[in-house]
DNA sequence: GCGATTTGACCGGT
DNA sequence: ACCGGTCAAATCGC
């Protein structure tokens, strides 16, 4: 058991290497010929960051009494102060811990971090799987806003009762724009799925529903290296590094096989969600619903921009990216990947350790 | 039967 | 009092 962990891990922490080394040779081809790249040097040099840190912070959850920076140690990348809700991911009783958390974290909800992303989804296109962001919600409330023409809906981590994960998120049609849904995440999930690092490796993944890229399959490879090259990430907004999104797209970026190995992580872990959230949009905008045929083949974030770098210390994130999810063929391979930002970057790192705090 | 969704009621902040 | 957010009973769907 213990073996198979290790292995696991293991390939994770030399996934994150072997990805920071292509960055950094990508890094190299852009400063060399700048116009061939499709990216900035900020840009990959963010990137490489975020792959390096991600290896240690599997290093950290993993490596356990080498204690490479703890996490209730960490090298500080930003950490926020402001007090921590007082639960964890730690399953406990159930009921005494309900009242508890109820008082606490509608006390503490308002200082929860919070953060919020827009969506595009293109106009009669499918939806499903263009709004999973790699979790698993549900929808406890639906109300309808002032002045807001259409209503919102509420959501809340599945495995809130069972491991007392206390993210929430809001999604809200636009006025402006129908085709947007403002999406507001509050509270950083705890649960066992609340980061790649944190899944635990189960074995044979099941991957059995999805048609995933296989890094085998030179074609489906091929089809990857497409969508990159159909990226359009756009960093003009950026004067300041962002973790956050460094992660976000090195991981969309990443050409190797075993990035590709990593994706089919994420697809596993989110595969469940797609479905479930397109029957909560359909429930909430029927007209606007196109028939669920179609499989999201990609994502491309096409104007991304950081709105501020936060204080974290204070008001926690605000993090805003349009992302518009391009549809293809019913019979395409499912190889779209809607990445939750705060899996694998900033936000992964600083509330993770601010919970980690907590133990 | 069980888990998810719906929806009116309720609560707390402003 | 109003409004946003949450609760919880009823309902749905697998």
């Amino acid at each position: 058991m213990d073996k198979v962990n290790m292995g696991e891990w293991e390939s994770r922490l030399i996934n994150e290497l072997i990805q920071g080394r292509e960055l950094a040779r990508r890094l190299q081809m852009c400063l060399h010929a700048p116009s061939s790249s499709q990216e900035t040097p900020d840009f990959l040099i963010q990137s490489i960051i975020a792959a390096f840190e991600r290896a240690l912070a599997t290093v950290n959850f993993h490596g356990g009494s080498s204690s490479v920076g703890e996490p209730s140690n960490p090298t500080r990348v930003g950490l926020p102060t402001s007090e921590s809700p007082p639960f964890s991911g730690s399953p406990r009783s159930e009921d005494s811990d309900r009242d508890f958390q109820d008082q606490n974290a509608s006390r503490n909800r308002r200082s929860m971090p919070r953060w919020t992303k827009q969506i595009r989804v293109s106009p009669g296109m499918a939806v499903e799987g263009t709004l999973d962001d790699g979790y698993s919600w549900r929808k406890y409330g639906q109300k309808d806003i002032l002045g807001a023409k259409f209503p919102r809906g509420y959501y809340r981590c599945t495995h809130r009762n069972v491991q007392g994960c206390l993210a929430t998120k809001q999604v809200q049609r636009s006025d402006e724009d129908p085709n947007i849904f403002e999406i507001t995440y509050r509270g950083k999930h705890t649960c066992a799925q609340s980061s790649y690092i944190a899944v635990p490796p189960s074995g044979p993944q099941e991957t059995h529903e999805l048609n995933h890229p296989n890094a085998a399959d030179p074609h489906q490879e091929q089809l990857l290296v497409n969508l990159r090259a159909g990226l359009r990430v756009q960093t003009d907004n950026l004067d300041i590094p962002d973790p956050q999104q460094s992660s976000f797209t090195s991981l969309i970026l990443g050409s190797t096989s075993s990035i590709l190995n990593h994706q089919n992580q994420m697809f596993t872990s989110s595969s469940m969600l797609e479905s479930n959230f397109a029957e909560n949009l359909t429930s909430s905008y029927p007209s606007y619903m196109s028939p669920a045929t179609s499989a999201i083949t990609y994502f491309s974030a096409n104007n991304m921009s950081l709105a501020e770098m936060p204080n974290m210390a204070t008001s926690g994130p605000e993090i805003n990216d349009t992302i518009s999810a391009v549809t293809s063929a019913a019979n395409s391979p499912t190889v779209g990947f809607d990445l939750p930002f705060d899996q694998f970057g900033y936000d992964g790192h600083n509330f993770t350790f601010d919970n980690h705090r907590l133990f």
